[in-house]
DNA sequence: GCAAAATACATCCATATGGATCAGAAATTC
DNA sequence: GAATTTCTGATCCATATGGATGTATTTTGC
């Protein structure tokens, strides 16, 4: 078992977390294995995509909403937004109602039902996330806070100029 | 355009990333973002999806591991792995041997085309890595770092007691 | 005030994804 | 040393995904 691959896996983690690509690879590491289990939790439980929950999340607590505006808060493409909305309200979670200002927007609103499951899955996100930063103490957490809001204020997080696909 | 809504949609980030769920939140806001263009100038410019890199890092860096290694860098379900390996090796750019160890395992080895792809592709996501992190001064990015090399090493992160699936 | 451009959202379609299963090989058990 | 279990990786299949396009509405430009 020790002899063929000089690699110790147990250390090629950190090794490629001290390489050139050390922060994208830090921040993805995290994500995806978050993802693994956020993911699998939430198609098991409620029998939805994970984005439907990020969509619910959005209309519970900003109520009149367009399907545009969830994009400010879950960058993904628009037609996987539009369906999980569709989604949420086949099951009754949610509604729209035309704009009476933009007969094209859609004002989107919680039901009760709505509310009450994104409470309940809420609870649940809350207890993943206490699991996953619960290695940070109060200092380092806010600290890691700070800095997540820095990259997200920057402009070219979303606007990349070295991947621009022109 | 100022009525309807009593959201400022410029304001929603920032209250989110202040709410219970801040923590999560920020990660997945940067990572979402970050994966909008990330995701498709890999596909646009090399034909692949974004994971086929993923292994392809992982197989230059780390030459003679197996699929299964992969894994441990890239936490991915193991078909998803398994495939972008043979869309790889379709591609010329690793080959795989079995292990002479063990007949299941194979072995997998880059070939000079995916050394050169890959520092093709190193070179745009180190632009990309300063892009997304040239927000933060080097103090700054050292100790985020430094938390997320804390975070990535929590038992939990993988293992989850509150997401259990079982 | 009307044509052209832009915007919001839905839908189409080809591809990606991931859980489940399968095949083969090694390790373990008795 | 045969049977059982465990492990690695491939494949199947139903669903998710996202770029492109379509439809309807609003805004812009002249």
């Amino acid at each position: 078992m020790e002899n063929e691959t000089p690699l110790d896996m147990q250390h090629m983690l950190e090794q490629t977390l001290s390489s050139d690509l050390c922060y994208l690879m830090a921040v993805s590491y995290i994500v995806l294995a978050n993802n693994q289990v956020t993911n699998r939790y939430i198609e098991r439980e409620y029998d939805m995509p994970v984005h439907a929950w990020s969509a619910l999340y959005a209309i519970v607590t900003y109520p009149g909403l367009r399907a545009k505006d969830i994009q400010h808060l879950f960058p993904r493409p628009q037609n996987t937004i539009s369906r999980v909305v569709a989604l949420l309200e086949r099951r009754g979670l949610v509604h729209q109602i035309v704009s009476d200002q933009d007969g094209r927007a859609k004002s989107l609103l919680p039901t009760s039902a709505g509310i009450t499951l994104l409470n309940e899955i809420k609870e649940k996100a809350l207890e993943r996330q206490d699991e996953m930063f619960g290695v940070l103490n109060d200092e380092e957490r806010r600290t890691f806070l700070n800095l997540c809001r820095k990259i997200a204020a920057g402009q070219r997080l979303c606007h990349s100029e070295a991947m621009r696909t022109s």
